[in-house]
RNA sequence: GCGGCGGUAGCUCAGUGGAUUAGAGCAUUGGUCUACGGAACCAAGGGUCGGGGGUUCGAAUCCCUCUCGCCGCACCA
C-alpha cells in the first residue's frame, strides 16, 4: 500500500505527462483543498502555452480518477484536488493493519553508517555532546523503522598527547583511587587535575612526554594502563546513554585508537595515487578550493612534520574502513556546525582518493550550539561547561515537581524520568538542527507547547479513552462524517511522507513538527465529537479507532526520535 | 580578507524544489461548554519575513548587494 501523498503525485504525474512528458507535477498540501498541483504553471512556461489552459486538461485527466472527489482549477492554474472518501477509509484501514502505520521500508535496504556522540576519554560528557547524541540517536532509529542496517559509531577520543599527562596521574593517584574516581564518573575532575600538574610542573611535563612515546612505542604496560583509562571512561559514558536511553552501545566504540595500524597504510595509499605534497615538513593533501586567510591552498595535513598523525588521518582511515569494511552506502556524521569546512576537506580527499565514490555518500548532519538564557553559550553560573549527567539529574527532578503537583502517584520515579528525557530530547530535535537553541527548562517542561510532555501526555490522554470504555466498545470501521473527523484522518495519512522528508533531510524537527500539528488536529476533533458519549455504537467505534490509530502514530513518531510514550502520566 | 550557518509576531519557533489571505505555541484580550483526566475550544489584536535592488504574472522562498550575530580558516581534536 502506497502511501496517499504519493497515490496523488503518481496520479498528477500521469495527468500532466500527457501534456509533457517527465514533468514535476509540484503536489503539496494545501489549505484550499487536500491537495494541490501547481506544474501546470511551469509547463505552461516551457511551452509557451496558457497555463489554465495546460491546468485544464490535465484536470479533465485527473477528474476521471476515482482517487478525486473534486478536481478544479483555481487562480493562474492550480489544481485543487480532493480526496474521495473511499480513497480516505482506504487508507486508514491499510494504516491499522500496518505494523509500520503504513511506512514503506526501503526495498533496498541501504548501510547506513551513522557516526555520533564522540565523547573523550578522561573527559566528562557536557552539553556540547547532547545534541550529537540525541540527534544521531534519532537519525539511527529512523532509519531503523525504515528498514534499513544501521551501524552506530563510537569515535571516542582515545588518543594523543594527552595521554601521556593522564596516564602519569593515574600512577600518581595509585590505580585503585583512580580507577574509584572515574568510576564515580567525575572525569572533568581527574583531567583537571592532570592538565593542572602538567602546567605547573616541568618534571610532570617531562614524565609526560616520556610517556607519551613509550604509548606510541606500544610498551605494554604503558598501554594496559591506557586501556584502564578507556575502559572507565566508557564504562561511565555508558551509564550516561542508559540514562539518555540512547542506542549507542559500548560495542559501538571504534575510538580513533582503532584506526592505528591503517595511518600508515591512509599515506601511503594517498602517496602511490600522487596526492601528496611536503609542506614544513607534514605530508599534506590540497584538495581544491580552500584557502586559508591569506589566500594560500589549506592542506589536510595528514601525517604531522614530527611523524605522528592527527584526526585528519584517523578520519580518513575511518571512511575508508566504513566504505571498505562495512560496506557503506551512507556515512553520517553527527558532528557541530564548526567542523563543516573539516569535513568538506576530508570528503574531498577521500573523493580524490578514489575511496569515496557514488553511489556512496558521506554527510555532515551537522547542528548549531546549545545557549543559555542569556543567548551565549550554555554554561553554569560560574561559567564552567555543564556536565550532561547533571543536566539530566536537574531534568529528572524538575519533572518529577511538575508531576508532583498533578497529584499524587507511585509509579513517580519512573514517569519523571521518561517526562525529563522526552523534555530534554524534543527540546533539542524540535528546533531545526541548523540553528542555535536556547535550553529553558521551563519552556521544555510545560505541558502545554510544542514540547516532549506536551506529546506524551497528548498521548497518555488517548490511551486513558480505552481504559474508560464502559460498554464494552471496540474499535470498529471509521466513518468520516464531520469535518473534524476527516481533518484528523488526513492528518494521520500524512505520516508515510513526513517519516521520508524527515530522513531525507536528516531533520528530526520535522517529524516534531508534524507530531506537534497532530496531536493540536486531534484535541480539535476530541473537543467536537464525542467519543465515549456518542450515542451511536458505530460512531463511538470509529472514533474510537481514530483515537487508536492517532495514539499509535504519537507513539510510533515519539519512539523513532528516541522518545517514550507513558500510558499514564 | 575568504568561507559556513543564522536574522520571520512581545517571546520561542514553523514555513524557503515560487504560487491564492505569511502560520503555530507561549503571553495578552474577549467569548463558550454541567470539563470523555481541559493537552480545553472558538475568536481577536499583534509581522516593513534584517535593509536595499533585481528576475517574474507572482518572492519569506531564486539572484545581487549591504548589514548584524555566531563560527571556521596548516601540523589540538
Amino acid at each position: 500500500m502506497t502511501s496517499l501523498y504519493v497515490q496523488v503525485e503518481a496520479a498528477c504525474a500521469a495527468a500532466f505527462a500527457s501534456v509533457l512528458d517527465g514533468s514535476d507535477p509540484i503536489v503539496r498540501t494545501s489549505d484550499h483543498a487536500d491537495f494541490q498541483a501547481n506544474g501546470a504553471m511551469g509547463i505552461a512556461k516551457s511551452l509557451g502555452r496558457n497555463p489554465r489552459e495546460v491546468a485544464q486538461e490535465a484536470a479533465e485527466e485527473l477528474a476521471a480518477n476515482p482517487l478525486f472527489s473534486s478536481v478544479e482549477v483555481a487562480g493562474p492554474g492550480f489544481i485543487n484536488l480532493e480526496v474521495a472518501p473511499e480513497a480516505v477509509l482506504k487508507g486508514l484501514e491499510a494504516m491499522g493493519t500496518s505494523e509500520t502505520l503504513g511506512i514503506e521500508t526501503a526495498a533496498t535496504p541501504k548501510t547506513v553508517v551513522i557516526d555520533y556522540s564522540s565523547p573523550n576519554v578522561a573527559k566528562e560528557m557536557h552539553v556540547g555532546h547532547l545534541r550529537s547524541t540525541v540527534i544521531g540517536d534519532a537519525l539511527c532509529r529512523l532509519f531503523e523503522l525504515t528498514g534499513n542496517r544501521v551501524i552506530r559509531r563510537n569515535h571516542v577520543g582515545d588518543w594523543g598527547t594527552p595521554f601521556g599527562m593522564l596516564i602519569e596521574h593515574l600512577l600518581d593517584l595509585g590505580e585503585k583511587s583512580a580507577v574509584s574516581e572515574l568510576g564515580m564518573g567525575d572525569l572533568d575532575g581527574f583531567y583537571r587535575q592532570a592538565r593542572a600538574k602538567f602546567e605547573a610542573s616541568d618534571a610532570f611535563k617531562e614524565r609526560s612526554r616520556q610517556r607519551v612515546v613509550l604509548l606510541q612505542g606500544g610498551d605494554e604496560e604503558t598501554l594496559r594502563l591506557w586501556r584502564v583509562l578507556v575502559a572507565e571512561s566508557i564504562r561511565y559514558f555508558d551509564t550516561v546513554y542508559r540514562a539518555l536511553d540512547v542506542g549507542m552501545q559500548e560495542a559501538d566504540v571504534r575510538g580513533e585508537s582503532f584506526y592505528n595500524d591503517q595511518l600508515d597504510t591512509v599515506v601511503s595509499d594517498l602517496e602511490a595515487k600522487g596526492l601528496i605534497q611536503y609542506s614544513g615538513g607534514a605530508a599534506c593533501v590540497f584538495p581544491p578550493g580552500f584557502t586559508n586567510r591569506d589566500g594560500e591552498p589549506l592542506p589536510v595535513i595528514v601525517r604531522k612534520s614530527d611523524e605522528g598523525y592527527g584526526y585528519a588521518a584517523t578520519d580518513l582511515a575511518a571512511i575508508r574502513d566504513r566504505i571498505e569494511v562495512l560496506g557503506a552506502d551512507l556515512m553520517l556524521y553527527v558532528v557541530g556546525a564548526p567542523q563543516a569546512q573539516h569535513f568538506e576537506m576530508i570528503f574531498s580527499v577521500a573523493k580524490m582518493a578514489g575511496w569515496l565514490n557514488e553511489p556512496v555518500e558521506a554527510v555532515h548532519v551537522s547542528f548549531g550550539n546549545v545557549l543559555g538564557p542569556d543567548r551565549k553559550m550554555f554554561k553554569t553560573r560560574s561559567g564552567e561547561t555543564v556536565k550532561l549527567k547533571t543536566l539530566l539529574d536537574e531534568g529528572i527532578e524538575r519533572a518529577r515537581a511538575a508531576l508532583a503537583q498533578r497529584g499524587e502517584r507511585d509509579d513517580i520515579d519512573h514517569v519523571a524520568n521518561q517526562v525529563a528525557m522526552g523534555a530534554i530530547k524534543y527540546a533539542d530535535l524540535a528546533t531545526d538542527r541548523q540553528r542555535d537553541y536556547v535550553f529553558d527548562w521551563d519552556r521544555m517542561l510545560a505541558f502545554e507547547g510544542n514540547t516532549g510532555p506536551y506529546l506524551q501526555y497528548a498521548h497518555a490522554r488517548i490511551r486513558s479513552i480505552f481504559r474508560r470504555v464502559e460498554d464494552g466498545t471496540e474499535p470498529g470501521a471509521i466513518l468520516l462524517n464531520e469535518p473534524q473527523e476527516r481533518a484528523l484522518a488526513m492528518a494521520l495519512l500524512e505520516l508515510p511522507e513526513v517519516i521520508a522528508s524527515t530522513i531525507e533531510t536528516y531533520s528530526p524537527s520535522k517529524l516534531c513538527t508534524y507530531l506537534f500539528d497532530l496531536a493540536q488536529t486531534f484535541t480539535t476533533f476530541y473537543e467536537f465529537c464525542p467519543v465515549l458519549k456518542a450515542d451511536e455504537v458505530a460512531i463511538r467505534a470509529s472514533r474510537l479507532s481514530l483515537c487508536e490509530l492517532t495514539a499509535s502514530t504519537l507513539r510510533l513518531g515519539l519512539s523513532a526520535l528516541g522518545i517514550e510514550a507513558p500510558e499514564q502520566m
